[in-house]
DNA sequence: AAACGATCCTAGCACCGCTAGACAATCGAG
DNA sequence: CTCGATTGTCTAGCGGTGCTAGGATCGTTT
């Protein structure tokens, strides 16, 4: 049985390589650039053997979102957790987002830009994009205001901030005013 | 000099079949089935003819845009203008945006998700581009609020329906919501 | 040691954006 | 009207893409 498990335990190192590889390329120069010829060359592996682990590139878009979904909502809670008092913890949270966005935009776009096959907002859908969420609904939960659903609530905050991200990192919006965006919207949005 | 004039009318008349051409295309399959081979066979002529109109598959996506933003901008206005009040407008603006969205998600795509290789936000950002943009401001910064920049307000709220535009047509929001998170969008940040 | 299975690679498919160079049609000059 | 030049268009091809079939090779098991 142990030969086996050793083959298991190889065969899981190597899917890991091939995500962090993925991952690697893709913030040092772009999703563009990472294609099946250059991935499997920097695995020391030919093409092929990236069809044994994923169905196609799709799908390893969809492992490297998965990765960064369970990193982000680590980044969301530990800035959130650093204030104190609830205009703080949202403006903190607020930031903490579009910071990961902007330090590892790679691992953004997997999340919420490109098809990674993944199911989202879904019963199926997986445990670590649920929980991101889930980390945004922990804080901006609380600032709903009455009668209005944290739900609903969390997506309406959360997809102001992805328009920031995306709009911002695309050139569509000028840079320089990013932080009184973010002050006008958590005080807008937010009932304190 | 008559046949010259006739000679550059064919040109341009060529010139709009292409970027209709593609446009449908894409609006019919996405972009991706939108390639130089089979968008010179709709037009019926040879894949290098492209090429003698434009630089490359970029500008042609780039040409959709500037035909989306005029088409935008006329869009926000006349939802404006049909509503009475300052609430009204701005919840008809935002739903007149977000309708455009839905209804020309290929040309959406062209004006702020794909890479057209237009300059945004910038001296030389072309004129369609901007009247979008001001399109939005004409309503939106009326209700900007005291001491709050009405471009940095418009920026902010155009950024959240930009996220809720976008995560809605990824499948990253359910859709059955989106009438509730328009409400709540409006009611938060516009100041009435 | 031999045969078997799993594992991996070479080679190739159809497609992509883009371009060089041959060809044909049209134009202007004599 | 003819002939050369210019303009316009096409065929063919380059290097790249994601993905896969089929053969070789390796480690394992008997």
């Amino acid at each position: 049985m142990s030969v086996q498990e050793r083959k298991a335990r190889e065969r899981a190192e190597r899917e890991r390589l091939i995500v962090a590889t993925a991952r690697e390329l893709a913030e040092q120069q772009g999703w563009d650039a990472v294609t099946t010829r250059r991935l499997a060359e920097r695995i020391e592996y030919s093409q092929p053997v990236l069809y044994s682990h994923f169905r196609g590139k799709r799908e390893i878009i969809g492992a490297v979102a998965l990765e960064g979904a369970t990193e982000l909502a680590t980044a969301v809670r530990a800035a959130a957790a650093a204030a104190h008092g609830p205009r703080a913890r949202v403006a903190a949270l607020a930031r903490g987002y579009l910071d990961f966005a902007e330090r590892n935009p790679a691992v953004y776009d997997a999340l919420f830009q490109l098809d990674g096959g993944l199911p989202y907002a879904q019963e199926d859908t997986p445990e670590p994009l649920k929980d991101a969420f889930a980390a945004l609904l922990e804080t901006l939960g609380e600032v709903a205001g009455e009668g209005v659903a944290p739900g609903l609530f969390t997506e309406v905050f959360w997809a102001a901030l992805h328009g920031l991200a995306t709009l911002t990192r695309a050139g569509r919006l000028p840079p320089q005013d990013a932080e009184r965006r973010v002050e006008l919207l958590v005080d807008r949005l937010a009932v304190l």
